[in-house]
DNA sequence: CAGCAATGGTGGACCCGTCAACTAAAAAGT
DNA sequence: ACTTTTTAGTTGACGGGTCCACCATTGCTG
């Protein structure tokens, strides 16, 4: 028989109220929405649409700064790049000086369908942050950056 | 060649200023250090963790109460919890009056390792709660409810 | 009570993200 | 110049999560 409690005088938190299981929820739900209205409009993924934005940003980028810039796997950008590059939404060109490093830019095709799925996910996005008053997003992006120093925080100490 | 700007007059959104893509990063590092200390300490994952706690809470608990509560996909659950039986971590017993619904308990094994994880996982939460001020961690659950609200709103409307 | 819808739970297929090992190229140290 | 370290990118393997179809059981409705 299992003991009643197993952590005596431990006040229970539900895990409705930990920050790491809501956090991960609503990221859930997030991702979920945004693939959904990305498959609908164009078709693409919403790590294709990540990188398609960063390189529109940029113009023309290498999957290092990506990775610097996001703090997205490295292999999934190289895979993601990879397919993208199959289906001819992107461009890739060697570096003259550093052949070690790919400059990728957008197709017509990939700027095509970035064209698509983007009146839908602004829309979405504007409708996301209006639902919040002006000091409540910079609450929330404060929150999340504090948390996030504090995880630093504690891995630093391993 | 590409079009220099597939979007004329829309302003450019940086992605580290989308609320998917910040909640999307800090789920993940969340859930990565959650995992670490997890499998460190007792060898739990994240998921097994989540379940024993939810259990624990009860006392005794259905598969459906808790998909109910966390709104996990209840594939995950049912997975997850034959896993934890096979591991002796649970005991369960078909309910008498309704033979489709199984209540689990924790067993020994399974409260020990509770146990375990639990003063690791206790502190990370504090420090990760103690890192924001009280109106900032109401503000924050707060934030996400309204967010989760607007997402559900937009669901709704499909 | 017969038939149909709803609920609890399971299993398969598939995608995505992560880790680690590896190649190629360049930069830094000696 | 020669060795070592660092950086860019690739690939394989693996685990976790999601979607969907499905079975069993129970509740509901005529």
């Amino acid at each position: 028989m299992a003991k009643d409690n197993p952590i005596p005088g431990s006040e229970l938190v539900p895990i409705q109220q930990m920050i790491t299981f809501r956090t991960a929820r609503l990221s859930a739900r997030l991702a979920a929405q945004a693939a959904r209205i990305l498959k609908e409009s164009s078709g693409l993924t919403l790590m294709q649409w990540r990188i398609l934005i960063q390189i529109h940003g940029k113009g023309s980028t290498t999957q290092s700064e990506m990775v610097r810039l996001t703090q997205v796997d490295k292999a999934q950008v190289s895979r993601t790049l990879k397919h993208m590059l199959e289906q001819g939404l992107v461009a890739s060109e060697v570096n003259e000086s550093d052949h070690r490093v790919h400059f990728v830019r957008l197709t017509d095709k990939g700027a095509d369908l970035l064209q698509r799925a983007w009146p839908t996910m602004t829309e979405r996005r504007k409708r996301l942050h209006n639902s919040l008053s002006a000091k409540e997003q910079e609450a929330f992006f404060d929150t999340i950056q504090k948390i996030e120093a504090m995880i630093d925080e504690m891995e630093d100490e391993r």
